[in-house]
Order: structure tokens, then sequence, then C-alpha cells
DNA sequence: TGCAATTAGGACCTTGATGGTCCGGATTGC
DNA sequence: GCAATCCGGACCATCAAGGTCCTAATTGCA
């Protein structure tokens, strides 16, 4: 399906809610919790990744919680999916160190990802959160087919 | 991890094998797995799959086997990740229908991953079954930040 | 006409990752 | 000293993916 995993989804609207909620200060796990409709301990699941991703930032003690390193806008949306989900690879093959593919020597696309995990990659850095979650619409992008592939 | 399906993996690799086998010709399920080193069983299930697709065409009885129906290089990878894997869709919210989420009053990204999977859709429409088998290098591609969203 | 080869379509089971919860420890403010 | 809060894991249930196998249906050939 080539779906992201629900965290990454999660970790989407949790940064969200931080961001609109507190321009500065910070917010509790409960309270997000509360705010997104998530459960709780998924919320503080979510929020400890992304604290080990330097994304937010937590406090502890009373009066602690979490907030935002940096605004969303500049944030990149890869970068969520990567601290939620791993690095950006299609298949196994790619990142592997090469010799532990059985079928390595019949194999006519070995390392051949690359570039499709490239593409993927560069799109997904082009969006920040702040784009998923700002009011206004979308643009539905009229361009013409996109080159990955040098159409010279 | 955002990775596809090994099925899709598979597909790739028979579906190449296929081309530079048979000009044309028909290659048989347990042939296709000795030249991918694949398990029979697997290949069988990957072909039958495409052939549902409409990538390969499966003629049964002796002197049968399966070829392709139209040659790699106009085979977009997007097609052949739809037919193993299903349609592209990052999260659950976006193809489902409106409604079933729990959260979808809290939720501010309701709706907003589809540039996203659209953005992906593009890039995978982009590549070809030929890119990735092809003996050519790649071009890395050394074109700045793909603008997905309006950069205006 | 019968037989062998081959695809077509599912059922079935196993395994691994994901989703989700919970607990004890460390830190901070009052 | 106490309460609130994050931190770092461990833990278990569920579910889809991976993979195998079995029984038709079809086709060519002797």
């Amino acid at each position: 399906m080539l779906r992201l995993s629900k965290l990454t989804d999660y970790a989407v609207v949790v940064l969200t809610r931080l961001d609109d909620a507190a321009e500065g200060g910070v917010l509790t796990a409960p309270v997000l919790a509360g705010a997104t409709g998530l459960a709780e301990p998924t919320v503080s699941k979510v929020l400890k990744i992304l604290a080990h991703a330097g994304l937010v930032e937590g406090r502890r003690g009373a009066l602690g919680g979490y907030r935002l390193t940096r605004p969303l806008a500049v944030i990149p949306l890869i970068e969520v999916i990567t601290a939620m989900d791993g690095p950006i690879a299609l298949t196994a093959c790619v990142d592997n160190s090469f010799g532990v593919c059985e079928s390595e020597s019949a194999c006519p696309v070995r390392g051949r990802w690359d570039p499709v995990n490239e593409a993927i990659r560069r799109a997904l850095t082009g969006i920040s959160i702040a784009d998923l979650a700002g009011p206004p619409a979308i643009v539905p992008h009229p361009e013409p087919a996109f080159p990955i592939f040098a159409a010279e």
C-alpha cells in the first residue's frame, strides 16, 4: 500500500496542535491528548520519539511539557517521517549491505531503486508540516509530468 | 519505513526477466523462478497478480506461459506498485469515506495528505520499469529542491 | 480420446512489524 | 518533601504480509 505508519500521522497532528496552541509555551502530553482526541500513552510515545529527533523539546517536572524547537514552516515532512518510520527505503536491498541478497546474481534491478527513493525523498523534502496544516487551500499542481529520469 | 511490499520488488524483477528473455515469446513460471532465483510458488503468485492487472498475459496449457503485453519502457513504476500493493495512499484517512475517523473534529490535517500522495504518485509515474532495469547509469539529478507546493 | 503441461483462483498458515499500554526512574517546581 | 511531568524501556495483542499448497480449467500433442 506504500503507506506510512499511523504514528507518523499522529506526529503530524500533534505537531500541528503544539503549534497553534502554544506560541513559545509548553503543552503537556495529557493536554495534547485531549486536544487531538488520541489516547494519552500514544501521544506520549509520539512526543518521546519526536523529542529524540530534536523536533520538540521536553521539559520535566511541574510546569513541564513539550514545545516546538522550530516553527512548523521549516520542518520538512520527510524529517517527521524519518523520525517516526525510519529512513526512506522502498526496498530492503538499498541500504542493507550488499551481498546479503540471495538473488543478487540474478537480480537485474540491483541498486536501481536508489533514484526512486531519492525522487520520493526529494518530493517529501519540499513539503513542510505547515503546508499540511495551514488553512489556505493547497495548489493542485497543474504542472506536467515530473521528470525523475532525465528526459533530455 | 515507507517501504513497498516484497511482492512489488519481485514483480519488477520478474518483469525484467520476462523482457530480456522473451522477445514476444512466452516463459513459464518455473523457468522464471529459475532465472530469478525466487521460489516458484511466489513467482507464480506475482505473475497471477500482474496478469490480473493486464501487465502480462498468461496462456494456459502445454506450451503455455506468460508474456509481456507492453514493452517495459511504457510501463510506469506506479502501475506495478498499484497492481501489487494497491493504490498509493500514505494514510488511511485519504481514500476512506469521510466521517469514519474518530479524531475527525480535532484533526487539523484532514484531507491534507492528498497533495503528498499526489506528489509521490507523480514521481512514480515518471519512472518506467525499463528505467530500473536498463544498463545505462541513472542520472543523479542535480536539480534543486522539487517544489511540491507552489513556491511562487 | 486420453494425457501431460500449464495457468487460474483461492484457501491456508506462519511470522514479523505495528499499534498501543504500562511501569519504574529521573527531574523540576512549589 | 511532595506532586507533576518527562524519560526510557518492556510488554503484549493484533493484523497484514509472505509464502505454500490444492483443486479446477485450459491447451497441445500423441
